[in-house]
DNA sequence: CGTCGTCTTGATTAACCTCAAGAGGTGTGG
DNA sequence: CCACACCTCTTGAGGTTAATCAAGACGACG
């Protein structure tokens, strides 16, 4: 019945939330309206106040913040199985927008529906608040990263956790996968110019660290582009904390808890 | 009964969320062990698994990411009332840690109890929720600010909020407070280093923007500070959202719901 | 009185921005 | 099939912002 997206939501929450059956049945009992965005387009209008969250089927979309002169500030990705403003769950006046950034689908699911299950299944609430605290986790990275350290280690930190959000997801390898970002939507994410960008990735890939063909982005050298971000997967809250795991994630499969 | 830190905590709350009568009497019957922190001791150290949160009950703490080389990013500040940590209920491992930046008292409370508050009142996990969302969107506008925006423009930004958060907390009015963040912490916050913060903070001075007197902000012209730093308070989610609201945040109170 | 943490200053170097323009691909309409 | 617009990527030269290294000043504290 519902292979329409929110399988890949319940995967996703049960990389970190263990769920009992009825728990993962009554996630699996979402349902949303679809709706197909063309590139570009707005999917939260930022100051907007919404009574839904989006849940991302096919494509890429992103979260993005506008300074006075109109420039973007990317503040987060989200990928297939992805619930993007989930925030708005708790907080539905937004100041952010998330935008299409290629053509995509989405499923849009009633504020109250996701409350129901929440105040239903406390193990869903707290799964769905992990998901929140997860993307946070992920913009203290990225501030920290960005910040702190130079345009070559931020991109290469960048494209190290895309691989292995891309991965988790089931969409590619952590060293091949497509990430169907634009340049300057790069340089909006890590606060550089399209300029500077286009330079940062040209050095990554005359260093051999980096291929790109096309939208598909090859990493030769994992050990040592990660090693250049001083990337730590911790941040990601997998299960399994160790360092080394992401190869146990594909043979778990979605039945952790079959009872 | 509670004023050993936990009615502020529950004053926060209620900025963002309505509670009735019996969840504040649940909230206030939080409880836990007060310690003495001394100024640069870690209230969380990076890497840590643990089983309570940490309520500010006086001083100011920053969580902070850490990185190769030891450098130090921090990523949030949390003052009197707020329950730093409070995403170690969903993920009891972080990847980061709180440091007290000067000595402060704090009340850890045993993530049982907050577990059990929030399975049975359904508000109270909402306004829990919210409350890390908050934090959240907060890190969101440091990075679109921090990365997009010259030193002297971030600087400025960061003031304006902790000159709102102060004055919201009862600290002070928002354009003459107490923030005893030395200028390394604040460049550790801001990504510079504290040379330039040093130089930074010299140019709003002599601007005329910001005066200081020991720890103590002076802003005699918060229009034109909040202009350069195209400070909008949106984003600190306080519930009144239109622009010029925070006279009235004084009077509500914490009866907002005496019902 | 000396130590330590914090703030301050100067000079040099590296990272990144700005402005400007061109190259390559793709889709569209004539 | 060609002409055109449009989007993305690329390149160059010069200017600004911030990092780095080094050292001195000041106050708080024991």
């Amino acid at each position: 019945m519902a292979s329409d997206g929110v399988a890949e939501f319940l995967r996703r929450l049960m990389l970190r939330s263990p769920l009992s059956a009825e728990e993962q049945h009554a996630v699996l009992h979402l349902s949303g309206q679809r709706y197909a965005m063309a590139s570009g387009q707005d999917i939260v209008t930022p100051g907007q106040t919404v009574d839904h969250a989006c849940l991302v089927v096919t494509g890429l979309a992103g979260r993005f913040d506008l300074d006075g002169e109109g420039c973007r500030q990317f503040t987060a990705f989200y990928l297939p199985g992805d619930m993007c403003d989930l925030h708005s769950v708790p907080s539905p006046h937004t100041g952010w927008g998330i935008s299409a950034l290629v053509p995509m689908t989405i499923l849009r699911i009633p504020h109250a529906e996701l409350r129901a299950l929440v105040s239903r299944y406390n193990a869903v609430a707290l799964a769905l608040w992990l998901d929140t605290v997860v993307d946070a986790s992920i913009l203290a990275k990225w501030l920290a990263i960005f910040a702190h350290k130079t345009a070559k280690a931020g991109l290469a930190h960048l494209l190290c956790e895309m691989g292995i959000r891309m991965e988790t997801v089931g969409l590619g390898a952590k060293t091949h996968f497509t990430f169907e970002a634009t340049q300057e939507h790069l340089a909006d994410t890590l606060g550089l110019t399209k300029v500077h960008m286009n330079r940062t990735l040209q050095a990554l890939r005359k260093d051999g660290l980096v291929e790109c063909v096309g939208r598909v982005i090859d990493i030769p050298d994992w050990p040592r582009l990660a090693k250049l971000a001083e990337f730590d997967p911790a941040y990601l809250l997998l299960k399994p904390q160790p360092t080394h795991f992401t190869a146990q994630i594909h043979e778990r499969g979605i039945a952790a808890n079959p009872d």
